[in-house]
DNA sequence: CACCGCATGTAACGTGTTACATGATTCA
DNA sequence: TGAATCATGTAACACGTTACATGCGGTG
């Protein structure tokens, strides 16, 4: 669910046709993330159907632009979410949470596996990042931070988790005894 | 995509009934993630057509169980993603490096009053958990965990990515000179 | 010539999500 | 009696995603 507003986005910077956006859209994120061409059509038509963009016919390619709502979609999906409601489900904790229904030993035995490959995943990130240094672009750099944050703070998460889980099953034994 | 799963789960604690599965759905998550029952048997339908539970007329109740397949599936999920090819696009990281293709500075705006919006709602979430304290269950510390860690650690993007447009700003007035 | 990049699309499917409809039971 | 909870579902839609088809133009 950002798809839409990233094609918007790159149309912000002037009209263009719908293989020029594919391809700004990927270089914007540094080439890592990619879109399917088909997508890029698709999500301009409904762009179309819902008024947010308009289109020109040229001699053998169509120009998309935006329209003024679809400026002002943008420039609202710019801006934080106030209202916050409910977050987002997280795949990884929702792992470990249902795990538990199987009992503390199976959470348990998740984390570790999860924070076994975290870490691995961690490392070749960092070392990716070494490597390559200064030849990266803003946007490369960016996106880097960003995957390289993400993964610590999972791992953080898991940490606490599983001590919590230890606490926990500490706590049952005691009772069962 | 994490809902199918998130039922088998459910189901690998015993054969169970619609209403049921939605209601300990959202109670293993300490009712921070809410379901529509409507996707819940929509979503089982869809499990049995994918042959991963099937069903058994009671009186007045359908009675969902786990099939092979099924747990197959199920412990599939629980193992972590090795094959972690492209990472999910971050609609925060596409926010800013979209507003990136308008110039540094709406980028640095956005980033801006992200930051504000994301310390707020730490703050509150912090309150929140401060305030509870001993009367949560383990689900809902450790959900409470993941939504304040996820905060924090975007809040520590949005600094690194603000001095890195800043450098880059900086470059340009450089160059410009 | 054959391949690659540019360019436009369609059909089909999977998942998530909501709104709506229906009925039984329980309980204040 | 009327509201809440238990219980089952359908219809419709949005978005993401892929596979496939088509054509043009340049270049090795």
């Amino acid at each position: 669910m950002a798809v839409r507003q990233g094609l918007l986005a790159v149309l912000s910077d002037g009209p263009q046709h719908g293989y020029r956006i594919k391809t700004r859209f990927e270089s914007i994120t540094g080439g890592v993330w990619k879109l399917n061409i088909g997508q890029v059509y698709t999500t301009l038509d409904r762009l179309e159907r819902d008024g947010m963009v308009k289109t020109k016919e040229a001699s053998d390619s169509k120009l998309y632009s935006l329209t003024p709502a679809g400026k002002s979609e943008l420039a609202k999906w710019w801006e934080p979410d106030a209202t916050s409601e409910t977050p987002p489900r997280d795949e990884l904790v929702l792992k470990i949470l249902s795990a538990l229904s199987l009992g503390t030993d199976q959470a348990l035995k998740v984390v570790a596996a999860h924070r076994t490959a975290l870490t691995l995943l961690l490392q070749q990130r960092r070392a990716q990042m070494n490597a390559s240094d200064k030849d990266m672009s803003l946007a490369t750099r960016v996106v880097n931070d960003s995957l390289l944050m993400r993964a610590e703070s999972d791992l953080r998460w898991l940490d606490t988790c599983e001590s919590r889980l230890l606490a926990e099953r500490a706590e049952q034994k005691e009772s069962a005894r």
